[in-house]
DNA sequence: CCTTCAATTCACCATTTGATGAAGTGTAGG
DNA sequence: CCTACACTTCATCAAATGGTGAATTGAAGG
């Protein structure tokens, strides 16, 4: 039964019919940005590609609090790893990431303090 | 000290000097859209203005549940409220927040399932 | 092989989160 | 004013989250 406010459908954007798994795998993918200590992480390497004890140095963490961030950066695809002897060298997968952490920034910049 | 692997700085993209209060600020908005319930309230605001009834109603929960989804999603700026009678009209904040979680839902369509 | 350095995995903990039902606002109509 | 409807707030609780130190894996170099 609809309500008496109900109104009838006209889709805009191209979000309208969001696959229920799309769904999940994109709040999966902003949840994972949705960490200040995690989205650090992505600023950091939107700029260079870094080895896991550089970027600990860099956010004054521990190691092993870095590689679980990036643990779940990667399970998430937002960054990758590179071996170079015994470093291990992470950065962003593509630049749509950057875009999507840019884009994040940018707004949070425009509301209001 | 620095580790043996350590690069010199040159800032590429925008994200270079990023405020800690900005980034916690972007991180407690992609927060807000890292929950699949949520991201669905949005997709449907970014499409009609909508009131919590009918949102319950669409998305198959109980209006408790959306109205809370609605609070949080509102102490981050991404939804505004409208008040007609009885009804509280919820709606995408602005363009920009259809944006983001367009550029989500894409990212997510993008990398292999 | 043995040691060292780099990084990950594991187990544990405190904290946060999200849904839920009961109780409380607030608006309109009789 | 009193009732009905729309919605929010509150308190509760199980589940998920994030950091930490100890133990583990893995790659050089002697």
């Amino acid at each position: 039964m609809k309500p008496d406010c109900s109104n009838d459908d006209h889709s805009v954007s191209g979000l309208s019919a969001v696959d229920d798994s799309v769904c999940d795998r994109a709040a999966g993918i902003f949840r994972a940005l949705g960490d200040p200590g995690r989205l650090k992480v992505l600023i950091l390497l939107s700029q260079q590609e870094m080895c896991v004890t550089e970027i600990a140095i860099a956010l004054e963490e521990q190691m092993t609090t870095i590689s679980q961030r990036l643990k779940l950066l990667k399970s998430e695809r937002l960054v990758r790893s590179r071996r170079d002897g015994k470093h291990l060298f992470y950065s962003v997968a593509d630049q749509h990431v950057s875009q999507l952490v840019s884009n994040g920034i940018d707004h949070a910049r425009e509301t209001d303090p």
